[in-house]
DNA sequence: CATTTTAGTTATTGTCAATAACAGTTATAA
DNA sequence: TTATAACTGTTATTGACAATAACTAAAATG
């Protein structure tokens, strides 16, 4: 995918452009990873978080994600059909469900965490341990910028 | 975008999340940067090479960029729409065109590196140089993972 | 109650990319 | 030559996805 006699212009230099090729990267073995079945980064992150916050409604879910309302009922149709998510009805208020996941979600998931894993591992295997705790550490900077104001001599 | 009242479960273990959600936050902020005109990271890219590259064949662009030569159609029609790339007959070989930038194009290019090299020091501008030469550095090794084999002791 | 708000679904639309089919041109080879 | 194959670019078709709006049912408000 890169092509040596080709110049690349301020390409290079930017941040955003490495970024978004190892994200390119990133996903693109993702499917092979964990056996596809349509399974993305997106759709594993839903079990993830159904699995750690049994009991969200879907609105909340929706906004975790960053999903629209409609996104998010497609991607819970989605589970559902692989019997991996169910809706529980909520006695308090008969509009919304409790999302969680089935038996056959925990297992799904437990298999895929361990496939999920593995792919990272080898996403990031040309680095050393130290290299990859930096490079995280510089990615979680970038994700939460801890101040907006440099602190000042103080 | 991120809850400290949820349980993000294995994500924020995973580097594909971290750099996931860094390309996202990079996206986002794209087309306001650049005045939109739906002008996109992907579209911005082509007319970078393209000013670098003139004289490129669609098929040679489409291999570049990792694209269909369809989808390299459409995109030249975008940049052609707006006056700033242009098609040049191939006088040895009729079937195929050479890809330049207009004037406009060179003109819209210069403008848009100011505003996408300001974007991407915003995405960054909570890391030190230091730390920006550093987060470079580990995003070249995951995108051009230098040796398929580690050195043994030679 | 009547009205408004909320949860979730469905319908509509638009973008985008992939594949296949196509037209025109060049290369190959009988 | 001439016919066959390969290649460049375009168009048509399809499918995935997400966004918006419209809709139903069920609270909440007053």
């Amino acid at each position: 995918m890169f092509d040596p006699s080709i110049d690349y212009g301020l390409l290079p230099s930017l941040t955003g452009y490495a970024l978004r090729r190892a994200s390119i990267l990133d996903f693109s073995g993702f499917g092979e990873s964990v056996g596809d079945r349509g399974i993305t980064p997106l759709r594993y992150s839903m079990l993830e978080l159904v699995g750690a916050n049994p009991g969200l409604s879907q609105v909340e879910l929706a906004e975790i994600m960053g999903l629209s309302r409609p996104a998010a009922t497609l991607m819970i149709d989605f589970w559902q059909a692989r019997e991996c998510i169910a809706r529980h009805a909520n006695e308090a208020d008969r509009r919304s469900y409790g999302i969680h996941l089935t038996d056959a979600g925990r297992q799904a998931l437990a298999t895929l965490q361990q496939l999920v894993r593995e792919h990272d591992s080898r996403l990031t295997s040309s680095l050393s341990g130290d290299e990859l705790r930096q490079l995280r550490l510089l990615l979680d900077r970038l994700n939460h910028p801890a101040s907006r104001r440099p602190r000042t001599k103080n």
